[in-house]
DNA sequence: ATTATATCCTGATCGC
DNA sequence: TGCGATCAGGATATAA
């Protein structure tokens, strides 16, 4: 199974490479697939890294100002289905297939590889811009009171809901089941129908498996210098997801597939109501 | 205005 | 063994 970039990879990404990368001089950027190229892709050469950090389901990289260009600008890479910035140390010039980017530092080289061709790169004059429109659930303004007002008027299925990055922003099909089955309600579930109780469940649910989720990435990507970098320790997490047919560990419920969105939904019937 | 669906893309897997 | 069909899903454009 793929480990699909949702926040709590995208914020194991930014962390890995925030050490590698900040204070890093770009000599040149080489964009490799013309897709990648929305608009102007801004002149680097001179300007520093200042850092790297997770903005909602996209890595942000911090460019410092430089002599010729005299405002700081930023990156955001959305990684999309199959995207992976890879940091190769020095010159190690290596065969990489599906290479979209590449960025020559005065140390190392930082490789973007995406085999589908969905990832993004969005340029940014402020990290205001930047910004990502819906609440990142981490952060300390999403409060239950904040869920509560999110959901307000809205009639699509719970499912459904926690995949809107206008509301919450991070979530995808992965983690959406996986939190549903943490609060113990139905993805079905009309999202606004939720009673203050389950909406608490919820809210404690997305904080808590995104956490736990964050504090295990580690080892679902260890070494940035790998293409492949992805092991196995991440599905034992899982509770419901790629889990049909299997019990429930919770209550030994029969977990289900359903299809929502065109998308896969597992959940167990049982104790998810 | 809000919600549902089709589309992008390519490697892996499935069924015959 | 081979080959076409199907599946996977984040976000967006388009349709309802």
């Amino acid at each position: 199974m793929l480990p699909v970039p949702e926040l709590p990879e995208v914020e194991t990404v930014a962390r890995q490479l925030q050490p590698r990368l900040a204070g890093r001089k770009v000599h040149s950027l080489r964009i490799l697939d013309a897709r990648l190229r929305n608009g102007r892709t801004p002149a680097l050469r001179g300007r520093k890294i200042r850092g790297v950090r997770r903005s909602g389901k996209r890595v942000l990289i911090e460019f410092t100002a430089a002599p010729r260009h005299r405002d700081d600008l930023y990156l955001a890479v959305h990684l999309r289905m199959t995207g992976r910035l890879l940091w190769v140390p020095e010159h190690a010039p290596r065969r990489t297939s599906h290479l979209r980017a590449r960025f020559e530092l005065d140390r190392g080289t930082l490789l973007f590889v995406d085999t589908r061709r969905f990832g993004t790169f969005e340029w940014f004059r402020s990290d205001t811009e930047a910004a990502p429109t819906g609440v990142d659930p981490l952060e300390s303004g999403f409060t239950p009171r904040r869920l509560d007002e999110l959901v307000l008027g809205v009639r699509q299925n719970a499912k459904a809901w926690l995949m809107r990055q206008d509301k919450l922003v991070g979530l995808g099909n992965i983690y959406a089941s996986e939190i549903l089955h943490a609060a113990r309600v139905s993805p079905l579930r009309e999202i606004a129908s939720l009673t203050s109780v389950e909406r608490r469940a919820l809210h404690r649910s997305i904080r808590r498996i995104l956490s736990r989720a964050i504090e295990n990435c580690g080892t679902t990507f260890s070494d940035f210098q790998d293409a492949r970098g992805v092991s196995g320790s991440y599905q034992s997490l899982l509770a419901v997801y790629g889990r049909e047919r299997l019990r429930c560990g919770r209550c030994g419920g029969t977990i289900r597939r359903i299809v929502q969105q065109q998308r896969s939904t597992f959940f167990c019937p049982a104790c998810q109501r």
